[in-house]
DNA sequence: CTTGTTCTTGACAAAAATACTCGGAAAATA
DNA sequence: TATTTTCCGAGTATTTTTGTCAAGAACAAG
């Protein structure tokens, strides 16, 4: 799992587009103030997320961007996952197309592949609403228990 | 949360150290060979494992490293957590102490902070005898729902 | 249609992190 | 002492991250 600034500034960026109602389309110069981002930067960032669908741009005076959808139905992963290529399994399948290059799979590949799964349900469950109301705090939860 | 080669092949060396046994002392090297690992890159991590108390090591012939408990007391979590420097609130606190520079924390501060509190949970809770016995799959768990 | 504004694309580059390598010192064994 | 193997500090190459910059296309308003 990778988690850059690229991740933090989407997620940061759809959450201050949230909180501006989806009246009016909000410009990446004002994101990028109020949220202290470089906003050539942020630029390339919400184009992504456009491409995907995630957010509607206009262009022209009283342009900007806008939610496609609201804000309780988007997901930090569904962010996350368009900015950051993939979760990837990046842990194994990387280099030659197998974990040690020796047999299929190494001894640790369930455990990164489990872990990319606990992440992704983690941020898949929580919406840009829950950001905006604050409904984070105490969420996480431990793994299943294993039964001997 | 960091996750490189790095913690992958602490991960995977002192799986290999697990699984034979713990009688003999094993040689950088044959980890190395078995794990399809750099010996050279594997030593500074071993290093670090060691210097932590989590092996134990012996130069000399018949030298080489063991662990300095028995598999079930290892957790995943204290292994990456020495190789990867900390789990790091990375998310917030790297730049200039605050946030997002403007108020004390930005509005997703608290989602990254969970997050490495899920992963945390996670590879805290599995240890390298769950691994070598393979107890691992489908242990991934999604976070509390939110009650309104 | 002209002007201003924004989106769009793509190339480029500094800085940081990652993934190693290398040379030698210290200890244990024989 | 000679050999083996860990210990240790530094140094380096590669990749990734984190941007910057410039030129152009699209669009809205007047």
């Amino acid at each position: 799992m990778k988690l850059t600034t690229k991740g933090r500034y989407a997620v940061l960026a759809l959450t201050d587009l949230a909180m501006e109602g989806n009246k009016e389309f909000v410009k990446i110069s004002h994101i990028a103030m109020r949220q202290n981002i470089s906003s050539t930067y942020l630029e390339q960032i919400l184009l992504k997320l456009k491409r995907e669908g995630l957010i509607i741009g206009v262009r022209g005076p009283n342009g900007g961007y806008k939610l496609a959808a609201r804000p309780e139905k988007i997901m930090i992963a569904d962010i996350v996952n368009i900015v950051e290529g993939k979760i990837e399994a990046k842990g194994c399948v990387s280099k030659s197309g197998s974990c040690t290059g020796v047999s299929g799979r190494c001894m640790t590949h369930d455990l990164w592949d489990e872990l990319s799964r606990h992440i992704e349900l983690f941020l898949g469950q929580i919406s840009l609403r829950d950001i905006i109301k604050g409904n984070v705090l105490g969420r996480s939860s431990p793994p299943r228990a294993f039964d001997y």
